[in-house]
DNA sequence: CTGAAAGCGCTTACAG
DNA sequence: CTGAAAGCGCTTACAG
């Protein structure tokens, strides 16, 4: 263990506790010499700041808080990869903390790491709003992937695609349209299924919409046989995991897409491309979500002013979507 | 801010500090009632204990560190997810570090999060055995998914799993096999790799070996030119994501799994049941790994002797194994 | 540029 | 069961 203290090295070198801990937290302030000194020592002797001293002394503790639903979430291993990585070259770290899909846990949840850090980057919660800001009160907080009045966000807005989506299905002879809604209590889900509605009202195009579902692999796969029953044979899901749950559910029956339906996920996480075929989806820019939760992050914490963040999902046309089969077109 | 610290308590209530400090880290020792004044009174002011004060004065940060070499990688989640759990169960928080498949970076990462952790666990470590022992030199470390002299360690055991699933291949009438072999550097791949190796030999079944690769789901779909030409028909890939790029590959060939061959991933991870047709696997207690992991770890840290553990993997047969074509049958 | 000293907010022997 | 006091290892005005 670490019995190596500023004292240790200060005693060894004849100098000041305090030179020693400046030669570490403000090397400009040392004179170079006394300084390569020191870290000479330093190196000796293994010596490595102790982080709960210096975290009492100034009050930061260098690590902030990642609260995510569901790590197993196809979605958040990169948006944590990316928050792990812009937080590491600020020189903090993170503290992951996975509500197991428990919207109601969150704000306990967020309460125990308010406690332990400088920040909190909460991605996609499901809580009701005004518990989670009860939580989170005093402690700057970045929220991504939704909207909280009050608390600087970063959100990923699919609108734009989404419609484009939905003119791709129809331009390849879609007459009918069906939307899988996700969660509930999802912020996302319900802004998309709102553009998916606003697009057909205007396009006057037939949308049959199921769900609200949990959005799992298997609620894409249970709800096939109320699809074909439907008639629709262009789909939007919620999310690329309903996607794929479908297209598998479909395949059961025999309805294959593209030759037969055309299907369009959301997000463009990793098993979008590693299906077979290939899955047509809105992809999310997941990496500039981290990247910006932690630059407003940065702004919060020194007290600058921040503005959220609007980001855009885009199109991406992959292998499950195609012409209308026969029979269907008008 | 938590202006709020066991004085301000200790004050209102006309008692010591230290009172209102064992009330909260060793409740018994405090009489019930001055105990519920104690709480009252801290629940009205909204105090929390500070972290970094606890952790100077008891030596111990409430904190592990884990370290992932590539959290995209989707075995990592659910292990993720499980570490995070136990720990949470023992009232420990985790501090996650993606190492970005860079093992070159481990030690350097190791050395940065042992300082302020009370203990490690390092999940399928890319680094050489050497370095990492260096860098974990002082601090209580679990391995998981790779064994290294002198650390306890949790591994997965798919040795007889591999077999089972290369038996499955030949009863099923492939007579040749190919093996895709993960990452150099990679433990797991190089006991994968022996296992079906072995089997190989003492079989007297025909396999050819492709690679190393990255592992990444583009060098499974590279292989798939090479596997053709092979003429094998049975495929065991290094893990399911290899194989999820071999099927998309093959398929692109027009070689389709499971009619004109057979192809089995390992691990088991999210994406084998999302594709179409779902991928026969060796499935890996992923949860237990993870559990497994807090478990020995507490033991290290409370001294205990800690014994390595050995889980094992299952195969899990699915759809893209099936009978060998007609033409290449004995 | 450097040193002495106080302070950060807890915990924990030690006495009672 | 409770209190007074020292100590954990840093940082940072304040003087020089």
């Amino acid at each position: 263990m670490s019995r190596v203290t500023i004292y240790s090295i200060a005693r060894e070198l004849g100098i000041s506790a305090s030179t020693v801990s400046r030669a570490f937290s403000r090397p400009e302030l040392v004179r170079a010499d006394v300084r390569e000194q020191i870290m000479t020592e330093a190196d000796r002797l293994g010596y490595t700041p102790n982080r709960a001293a210096r975290g009492l002394a100034t009050g930061r503790a260098g690590i902030i808080g990642l609260l995510v639903p569901d790590i197993t979430n196809p979605f958040f291993p990169p948006l944590v990869r990316a928050v792990e990585q812009a937080a590491g070259e600020r020189d903090v770290a993170v503290l992951l903390v996975d509500a197991g899909s428990n919207g109601a846990a969150e704000p306990r949840l967020v309460r125990q790491l308010a406690a332990q850090v400088d920040g909190l980057v909460i991605a996609s919660p499901r809580a009701p709003s005004a518990a989670l800001k009860e939580a989170v009160a005093g402690v700057r907080t970045v929220v991504v992937n939704r909207t909280i009045q009050g608390l600087p966000a970063v959100i990923c807005d699919n609108t734009g695609a989404l419609r484009e989506a939905a003119d791709h299905l129809v331009g390849h002879g879609h007459k009918k349209l069906a939307l899988l809604r996700g969660p509930a209590t999802s912020w996302a889900a319900g802004r998309r299924a709102q553009a998916v509605r606003r697009w057909a009202d205007e396009r006057g195009v037939e949308l049959v919409e199921l769900g609200p579902f949990e959005a799992q692999f298997e609620d894409g796969q249970a709800a096939a046989r109320v699809l074909v029953e439907s008639g629709a044979t262009g789909i939007l899901a919620f999310d690329d995991l309903m996607a794929a749950g479908v297209v598998s559910g479909l395949a059961e029956l025999g309805v294959h897409a593209p030759a037969d339906v055309s299907v369009v996920g959301c997000d463009d996480v990793l098993l979008a491309r590693t299906m077979t075929p290939a899955l047509t989806t809105v992809t999310a820019p997941i990496d500039q979500l981290g990247r910006q939760a932690i630059e407003l992050l940065g702004q919060v914490v020194s007290g600058e002013p921040v503005r959220s963040v609007r980001l855009e999902g885009v199109l991406t046309v992959r292998g499950t979507t195609g012409p209308a089969p026969r029979r269907h077109r008008g």
